[in-house]
Order: C-alpha cells, then sequence, then structure tokens
DNA sequence: ACGGTTTAAACC
DNA sequence: TGGTTTAAA
C-alpha cells in the first residue's frame, strides 16, 4: 500500500445484506413442501383470503404481489401456496420470523467487525479491516477468490441483470491487482460477503442477497439489484453515471412525500439533478418552502454526489419492543372493558418479548407507551374544527414497571388510558391499539444475566492475584508472526480505523458546527462491556490501587466454554476483546470464528 | 370494513 | 420532554 491515495486508504467496505422473501423462506424451512412451488404468507385468511406480506419469487413471476388479498392472488396464480402467520393472543404473532432473523445476523456478526440490524431482515456490515487484511496477503485473497466464486473483471455473474446493470455495476471496475483504487477494496469484500453468504446458507439454511460499496446508501441501492441469493457491488467509478439516472424516489429515504414533493415543486427527475441546487439552496427548500422533514440539507447535497458518512453500527437487538392491532370497521372498540381486553392481550406478547429481550440481551425497558387511533369526527378548538374524518392518533407514555409482567403492564396502560379515552372512545370507537416498550437500557442481572453465566470467570479471576501479575492493558502488538482463524479476526492492520470512535469534547461541539445535522449524532450510551461490568464489580470489593495495571485480567482458559458458546456474538467479541494474553487454541473455538469455507 | 404489524428517526 | 409524523420492511 505505498501508493495509495488518502481516499482510497479511508475507504470503508460496507455491505447492506437484505434475506430473499423472508418469510416466505421461513414458511419452506418448516415445510419443505413449498420448496420451489409459487406460494405466500398470508395474515388473517378469513377476510378474502387474507392479506400477503410476503410472496415466493415463483409468485411474483406470476404476477402476485404484496399487499394483495389471497383470493387476489388465486385468481393470476390459482396453484399458489398460502401459508398463514401464526396467531397468539388474538393478534398476528411474528416470532417465529424475528427469531430467524435473529438467527442469521448472528452469524453475520460473527463474520464480520460490525453488524447493525435495521430491520427483520436486512443488516449493514463492515468489512473493512477483514478486506484490506485479505488484500494485504495477494496468495490468500486468490486462493479465496477462487474458492467463492467471485468473478472479477467480467460480467458473468450479471447474467439476469439487463444492459444499464451491466453496465453501472461491473463490467470491468474491479481490478485487484492495482492497489491504488478503491476497486480492490471491494474486490476483497466480494470475496468475504461471498464467505458469509454461504456460512448464513450453512448455518440457517436461508438465502440472502447483498449489496457491496462503500457506504450504507451506496450498498442498500444495490442490494437488490440481482435478487434473489445475488450479491451485487457498486464501484464508485460507476456512482456518478448510476445517480445521474437513478429515479429520486428510488434512493432510500426520497420514498415517500419528501421526493414527491422535490419532484414536482422543484422538477427533479433523477438522484443526480439534487447536485444542481447549492447547499445554501437546500436548506432553503428545506426549511423554508414546505420540503417537510429531513431538514438536513446537509444530507441531500451528499446523497446526491453518492457521500453517505453514517457509520455502520454494532447493534443486533432492537432498540423499541412494540405490538398492536386494529379493528375496523363494526370491530372497533367501544367501551373502556372491550379496551382493556385488547390491553391484557397486547401486554401477554409485550410481557414475553421484554422477558426474552432481558435474557438474550440484557435490556429492560423504562418507558411504556400506548397509543391509539379513533375515529372521532368532531374537534372544535377556538371556533376551528379539525380533522372531520380522518382517524385521529393519540399516545401517552408512563414509566415502566420494575417487575414488567402482562398484569403490571397493562395496569400501567389503563391507568394512563382511563384518563382521557372514555368519552372519545364511546363516541367515535378505538380503531387501533398498540403499546410498546422503548428506552431499553442495558443492565446487569443477577439471575438472568451474565454474571451468573460467567460464574466460571469470577470464581477462577477471583482464586488469582499473584499469577496475574503480568497482565497489563497493552497496546495489540503488531504481529509479527501470521495470525489465522480467530486470531485474524481481530487483527488491526496497519492503517488505523475505528469509524465508532466517539470524539473528544471540544472536538465534538466543532464537528456539531459544521456537520449540520445531516449525519447523525451518536450519543454513545456508555455501553458497559462485559470486561467494564465484570470489574466494576470486582472493584467495589476489592479496592484498586493502581489506576493502569488491569487486575484479574481475563485468559482465555478461565472462560467456561459451555457458557461463552451461548452468548450473543456481540458479547462474545467483547469476551474476545478483552482477552489479550492467551489465545484460544486450534480445535474448538476454531469451529465458531473461522471464514466459513465452503468443504 | 377491509394492506396489518412492526421498527427507527426527525420534528416541534 | 412527550407526542406526532414520516419512512421503511
Ligand atoms: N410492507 C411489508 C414489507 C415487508 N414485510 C416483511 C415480510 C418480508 O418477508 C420481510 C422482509 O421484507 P422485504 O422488503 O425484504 O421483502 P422480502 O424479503 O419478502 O423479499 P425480497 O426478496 O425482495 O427481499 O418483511 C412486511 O411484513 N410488510
Ligand atoms: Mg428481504
Amino acid at each position: 500500500m505505498s501508493h495509495t491515495s488518502k481516499a482510497t486508504e479511508r475507504a470503508r467496505c460496507v455491505v447492506h445484506v437484505d434475506l430473499d422473501c423472508f418469510y416466505v423462506q421461513v414458511e419452506r424451512k418448516m415445510n419443505p413442501e413449498l420448496l420451489k412451488v409459487p406460494c405466500a404468507v398470508v395474515q388473517y385468511n378469513k377476510f378474502q383470503g387474507g392479506g400477503i406480506i410476503a410472496l415466493s419469487y415463483e409468485a411474483k413471476a406470476r404476477g402476485v404481489r404484496r399487499s394483495m388479498r389471497g383470493n387476489d392472488a388465486r385468481v393470476v396464480c390459482p396453484d399458489i401456496r398460502l401459508v398463514t402467520v401464526p396467531t397468539a393472543n388474538e393478534k398476528a404473532d411474528l416470532t417465529r420470523y424475528r427469531n430467524a432473523g435473529s438467527s442469521v445476523f448472528e452469524v453475520c456478526a460473527r463474520h464480520s467487525d460490525l453488524c447493525e440490524r435495521t430491520s427483520i431482515d436486512e443488516a449493514y456490515l463492515d468489512i473493512t479491516l477483514q478486506a484490506r487484511t485479505l488484500l494485504s496477503n495477494m496468495d490468500e485473497f486468490k486462493r479465496r477468490l477462487r474458492l467463492s466464486g467471485v468473478m472479477i473483471g467480467t460480467e458473468s455473474n450479471l447474467a439476469d441483470s439487463d444492459e444499464f446493470e451491466k453496465e453501472i455495476f461491473w463490467k470491468d471496475s474491479l481490478q485487484p491487482e492495482n492497489n491504488d483504487t478503491q476497486d480492490s477494496l471491494l474486490a476483497a469484500g466480494s470475496v468475504i460477503v461471498a464467505e458469509i453468504r454461504a456460512a448464513v446458507k450453512d448455518k440457517t439454511g436461508y438465502t440472502l442477497s447483498a449489496g457491496i460499496s462503500h457506504n450504507k446508501m451506496l450498498s442498500k441501492l444495490v442490494s437488490g439489484k440481482n435478487k434473489p441469493n445475488k450479491q451485487t457491488v457498486l464501484s464508485s467509478t460507476k456512482v456518478e453515471k448510476l445517480l445521474s439516472r437513478l429515479p429520486l424516489r428510488d434512493l432510500n429515504g426520497f420514498g415517500g412525500k419528501l421526493g414527491d414533493k422535490l419532484i414536482d415543486k422543484c422538477s427533479i427527475k433523477y438522484v443526480g439533478d439534487l447536485k444542481k441546487y447549492s447547499l445554501m439552496k437546500l436548506a432553503k427548500m428545506a426549511i423554508g418552502s414546505e420540503i417537510v422533514r429531513i431538514n438536513s440539507a446537509t444530507w441531500m447535497s451528499q446523497a446526491c454526489r453518492g457521500i453517505c458518512t453514517e457509520t455502520v453500527k454494532s447493534r443486533i437487538a432492537a432498540k423499541s419492543i412494540s405490538c398492536g392491532k386494529t379493528f375496523r370497521g363494526p370491530t372497533r372498540l367501544r367501551s373502556i372493558d372491550n379496551v382493556k381486553e385488547y390491553i391484557d392481550k397486547l401486554s401477554i406478547e409485550l410481557a414475553e418479548r421484554l422477558q426474552n429481550a432481558k435474557q438474550k440481551h440484557r435490556q429492560v425497558a423504562k418507558l411504556i407507551t400506548v397509543s391509539y387511533h379513533t375515529g372521532s369526527k368532531t374537534v372544535k378548538r377556538k371556533g376551528q374544527e379539525i380533522n372531520l374524518t380522518g382517524n385521529i392518533s393519540k399516545s401517552r407514555s408512563c414509566r415502566c414497571p420494575a417487575t414488567p409482567n402482562a398484569v403490571n403492564i397493562s395496569k400501567a396502560v389503563m391507568q394512563v388510558l382511563e384518563k382521557e379515552l372514555d368519552s372519545e372512545c364511546i363516541r367515535a370507537g378505538v380503531t387501533c391499539l398498540y403499546i410498546g416498550a422503548s428506552k431499553l437500557e442495558n443492565v446487569r442481572d443477577e439471575a438472568t444475566g451474565i454474571d451468573t453465566l460467567l460464574k466460571k470467570v469470577v470464581s477462577a479471576s477471583t482464586a488469582t492475584s499473584e499469577s496475574d501479575s503480568h497482565l497489563y492493558i497493552q497496546k495489540p502488538k503488531q504481529a509479527a508472526k501470521r495470525r489465522t482463524g480467530i486470531e485474524q479476526m481481530f487483527t488491526r492492520p496497519l492503517t488505523p480505523y475505528e469509524p465508532n470512535k466517539k470524539p473528544n469534547r471540544s472536538l465534538q461541539a466543532a464537528t456539531r458546527v459544521s456537520n449540520d445535522g445531516g449525519d447523525i449524532q451518536q450519543k454513545e450510551e456508555t455501553k458497559p462491556t462485559i470486561h467494564n461490568l465484570f470489574f466494576r464489580a470486582k472493584s467495589k470489593s476489592t479496592k484498586s490501587n493502581s489506576s493502569i495495571r488491569i487486575q484479574n485480567q481475563l485468559t482465555w482458559n478461565q472462560v467456561d466454554q459451555t457458557v461463552f458458546r451461548e452468548l450473543p456474538s456481540e458479547l462474545q467479541k467483547e469476551v474476545m476483546s478483552s482477552i489479550r494474553s492467551e489465545m484460544p487454541q486450534q480445535a474448538t473455538r476454531r469451529k465458531r470464528f473461522k471464514w466459513s469455507q465452503k468443504p
């Protein structure tokens, strides 16, 4: 890497992964009869065959679409198989799909430095360091390139795409031999992504598609271009041309009212057209002339040039948990008792999912929110009448009970609801009910938490003190020897890369001024690492007298393997990164961490 | 009466 | 802040 430009050195490899017809795949795994035949997942099949929320590619080819009624799908595709979403507490229950998604992203997280789940079936990965590392060893790169089946500098894996995509996304854009190009990073990334996809298929049975580029926006833009079960790379050299003919609505964030307004008020057709507006103009449009939301002119200004600086975070667990149900027409709820009946049901589901969040992610909710729609017609205030026909939505929140079981949640919710609901609800009826838990905080919990699980670790390091005296915080050594397997995963290549490092205070202030809200301010929530949790607890009993010395440093042999294996991969990484001195021995943990290679 | 259930974030 | 709206899967 001696002739590289600054831009090339800084380039990231960011991946967007998206499961193919996801709910359908989940159902097919449970019932292989459904493989290779047109099928769809519906919820509530009582009315017109239910509403389709996911469909197989066979069904899509026959003209079936999402949001169609099951009965309508049968008109265009008489042999379609319809599977109904499970029901619990008199509502659709998506648990099986959530869990299936989690299993996939657990695998992704194990195989990438950063994995940020953004929906039930999508995530971003940052594999910059892994790609750099692979690129630093050409023999290794070539070997894995062959195994992965990724084609470089040809169009053969674009058999299904049209001319436009061929030209834009591939052609001769990847030339790994030329190190002074961002394309080589993407070439290496493509190999790694192929390996990750193979690992996901191997461990879960699911196929996914992926987009590989230098930022979130671009990888997301192309992840679906060759679905299903294909990955697509977008070279920086193709971005300008691509955006110049990309319909504005097709870019993430412009698919709604914002896009519509830009299109008909500013006669903008393509993303690239936005470039003709100065940042100042965009700001004025955003604020002054009714172009609502996304105040961030900066964001638009950068997006239309293919720039997106938002980093990939490390998070698989959801930040909030909610559930709800709609009650149409005659079924709308018309009494407090009727509302309570369903709040009770929703509370059962919410309580279960909160329990799960606590066990799996150490998350505890601080806030409960209840919201509802009402068909209220007359709202008069100061002589003005508002909203004659439309549904009004309201929401109220309250503190989450310390023991968030179904009974307590329901109690808390009804308490805030009773205050205001009754007159309105009887008059017009409640057409939707939702409850949710948010402000999920990470906590340590004796009964279910990590402390108990890591018992062996605690006892082992409590027993030692003298024998561990050689353990200090150290800068990771520049590896003189070649690292393999798990070691390689944690090796930091030469060019520093810390995308989520938070700037110090003064720098932060400066950034805020110039940044203008376009990219996300992450107030990192002082996330307690396993390391911190453990040693914070220790330091209360054992007063530390040295600030640089790490007491009771973990070593691999002190970690209970059976416990470790059950930890979410995020936590596995925390444990691993707190282990400096001793790396695991060959056989066992190699299995969990190594690059998945086709057998 | 008929696209429902969910998550995340910006906005005020 | 809490409450509302937008955008997305
Ligand atoms: N309006 C929507 C969109 C999606 N989903 C659910 C069902 C999908 O299976 C899953 C993932 O959404 P995608 O948009 O990724 O669609 P699919 O995964 O089904 O198909 P694709 O192969 O296009 O990704 O989320 C939903 O319930 N309601
Ligand atoms: Mg999908």
